[in-house]
DNA sequence: CACAGAGGCGCCCTCTGCTGGAGGTAC
DNA sequence: AGTACCTCCAGCAGAGGGCGCCTCTGTG
């Protein structure tokens, strides 16, 4: 706006100010400029439809004169609303473009019609605006007439008077109103006063509208008005109890004591916000909360905790942080749990967590999240955003506590674990020790029986814990002779000796045997054309063996260094000392074993009481050469 | 008009807990 | 070799704390 003077600033100047009645009616002139009167059609249509109307003026630069119009609504009789009760000043003063002698208050703005005002489409009126009010070179303003149960947007939302610029209070007079009264306005004995806003225009029009709006003051006796009444309120009106009138917004349940304050507030109902910021050309609509904002650039902090070194733009900030972290009051509880909260937001956010509701919703996926926040923190997974990235590895993540995390897992060597409390086990994170504390020790219904013995258990860590009692006995203990053994699979080997059973046949020669392993050594070595005998050579004096067991007891007489050295092989010790008469178990479905289950354990269950048969055992020649393979 | 107070909204953060894949180990 | 199991680890969501910025109202 170029206007060197704010207007609001202007009428400030006039607000509330009470408005003198009088002055000779001001006869019509023929599309006149000057014109006072108003028809008495527009004022009935005025008390049937009690309807917003609007009124053009155009402004004569020079003169400081603004000349009203009404101007027909696109879907009704046009009708002048509230004109029929104001009356004119003295068209003279009211024209006389000098201002008022100096220290008298400035003319009104409005227009002021008295008695049977003949007011017609079209018609207009001219009026002084007193220089502290308008200057013709400032933007055009806005003025409003609104009145009983108009509607404030009317269908040509080109007419529709922006709420947002100045506003003055009418007052009537005794006797001015009952017009109006009559015509079914306000009742008897209320007074009667009309707001006026002044506001700009589209630009570039040299007109400006005025918007009157009827003022309800209602006496102290009267009861408290009804629902209906408050449903069929005025654009503003008042009501007055005792001294205290109440002010109230039409287009809000919004009521003030105080005018200006309902002045004030009728501006939020306005897109108007004229004071800009000069750094980031953002609008406010006061200069308080311009100032603010300004703070925030140049980083004023006039508000400074007395408890620490925090700094907060405005006061209301400075309180919270003091709750928050000084004084600790939360004054809102929720009223189902115990949760307090220094903020309104966070109990609403609070109470979503009782209630079930998520208003945000995902457009990509089923997702609905109980605030804005985990919205957008959700919509990473779809877009695929890791904006956290590790400083040491350049791991990205798409939280920040997972970022934290890792750097404490990966990072940081003085990161602490946690133990078990139960079985002293050490876990890297508190959520792994839950999960390991739900799956170890958490109380099981169905008991775990053990397969060795009878005990059975309700946690799965003590039955693990008894199963290793299990580990290095030989619990599989032979029904027809003393032998024990460790695995299940030998035991079903062995018993086979008692019962004879080979279930393992040779379809060439028709050979049984007890354990598939001897079944493929047998093919291998009777029908495998390709079968090559291992020779085993004594490197003491170059004599061959067929079999490996034979050689080394062939060294025992040949060479007993060697036999020593020998014996300081781990591998090779075991199998070694094993007499050659002795054979070794195959698995239980006579699969051969891998060397490195070809352990002790296998040594332990052979010189048990295993079978002293060559032909069926498996001989430690044939481990080795499992071995060389 | 300035200021205090109250409050809304958004953003960022931390803490927490669950889930499932990866990798190692025991059987 | 296959399987079961366990821990590690990243991903993800729930809940809540704290603050920045802004808006609006009551009051002097």
């Amino acid at each position: 706006m170029a206007a060197t003077k704010d207007p609001s600033e202007q009428f400030t100047q006039i607000k509330e100010q009470k408005l003198k009645l009088g002055g000779p009616q001001e006869e019509e002139g023929e599309g006149g400029v000057q014109g006072g009167q108003i028809q008495e059609g527009a004022v009935e249509a005025l008390a049937e439809n009690k309807q917003l109307e609007l009124l053009w003026a155009s402004v004569e630069s020079d003169s400081q004169i603004l000349t009203l119009q009404t101007v027909p609504l696109p879907s009704q009789e046009v009708h002048m609303p509230g004109l029929g009760w104001l009356s004119v000043p003295d068209p003279e003063s009211l024209q006389a473009t000098e201002p008022q002698a100096e220290g008298a208050p400035p003319l009104p703005s409005v227009l002021w019609l008295n008695q049977e005002p003949q007011c017609s489409i079209q018609q207009n009126v001219a009026f002084s605006v007193p220089e502290e009010l308008y200057l013709p070179e400032e933007e055009l303003p806005w003025f409003h007439l609104l009145r009983e149960n108009m509607t404030v947007v009317g269908e040509d939302q080109a007419l529709t008077p922006n709420l947002g610029g100045s506003s003055a209070l009418m007052k009537f007079e005794e006797g001015q109103e009952n017009q109006w009264l009559s015509e079914g306005g306000l009742n008897q004995g209320e007074e009667c006063c009309f707001l006026v806003e002044m506001m700009p225009r589209d630009e570039g029009k040299e007109d400006v509208v005025l918007a009157i709006s009827s003022v309800n003051v209602e006496e102290q006796d009267k009861p408290a008005p009804s629902q209906a009444d408050v449903e069929n309120t005025d654009a503003v009106k008042t009501q007055r109890k005792g001294t205290i009138r109440t002010f109230r917004c039409d287009l809000c349940p919004f009521t003030s004591s105080k005018y200006s304050s309902l002045s004030r507030h009728i501006k939020i109902h306005s897109d108007k916000k004229p004071h800009m910021c000069h750094l980031c050309l953002k609008t406010f609509r006061t200069v308080t909360l311009l100032r603010n904002h300004v703070n925030t650039h140049t980083g004023t902090r006039p508000y400074k905790c007395g408890n620490c070194n925090m700094a907060f733009v405005t006061n209301g900030e400075l309180v919270r942080h003091r709750r928050y972290k000084h004084t600790y009051e939360k004054p809102f509880k929720c009223s189902i749990c115990n949760y307090a909260s220094v903020e309104a937001s966070k109990l609403k956010r609070h109470v979503r967590s009782h209630t079930g509701e998520r208003p945000f919703q995902c457009c990509l996926c089923s997702y609905a999240s109980k605030d804005a926040c985990k919205l957008k923190r959700h919509m990473r997974t779809h877009s695929g955003e890791k904006p956290y990235q590790c400083s040491v590895c350049s791991a990205r993540f798409t939280q920040s506590g997972t970022l934290k995390m890792h750097v404490a897992q990966k990072h940081d060597e003085n990161v602490s674990k946690y133990t078990c409390p139960h079985c002293a086990a050490v876990i890297a994170r508190k959520s792994d020790l839950r999960v390991h504390l739900r799956k170890m020790h958490s109380y099981s219904p169905v008991e775990t029986k053990c397969r060795y013995c009878p005990a059975s258990f309700h946690e799965r860590f003590a039955f693990i814990q008894h199963q290793k009692t299990h580990k290095d006995e030989k619990k599989f203990k032979c029904q027809y002779c003393d032998y024990a053994c460790k695995q299940k699979h030998c035991m079903v080997a062995h018993v086979r000796i008692h019962t004879g059973e080979k279930p393992f046949v040779c379809v060439t020669c028709d050979k049984h045997f007890r354990q598939k392993q001897l079944l493929t050594e047998h093919l291998r070595k009777f029908h495998d054309p390709n079968f090559v005998p291992t020779e085993h050579q004594c490197l003491k004096c170059s004599r061959s063996f067929s079999r490996w067991t034979n050689l080394q007891r062939h060294k025992k007489k040949c060479d007993p260094e060697q036999q020593k050295l020998a014996t300081s092989n781990k591998t090779v010790l075991i199998w070694p000392i094993v007499d050659s008469s002795q054979k070794v178990s195959e698995g239980p479905g006579g699969e051969a074993q891998l060397p490195g289950e070809l352990t002790l354990g296998h040594h332990e269950e052979s010189t048990g009481g295993g079978s002293k048969d060559l032909d069926e055992g498996l001989t430690c020649e044939m481990i080795f050469n499992m071995m060389d393979k």
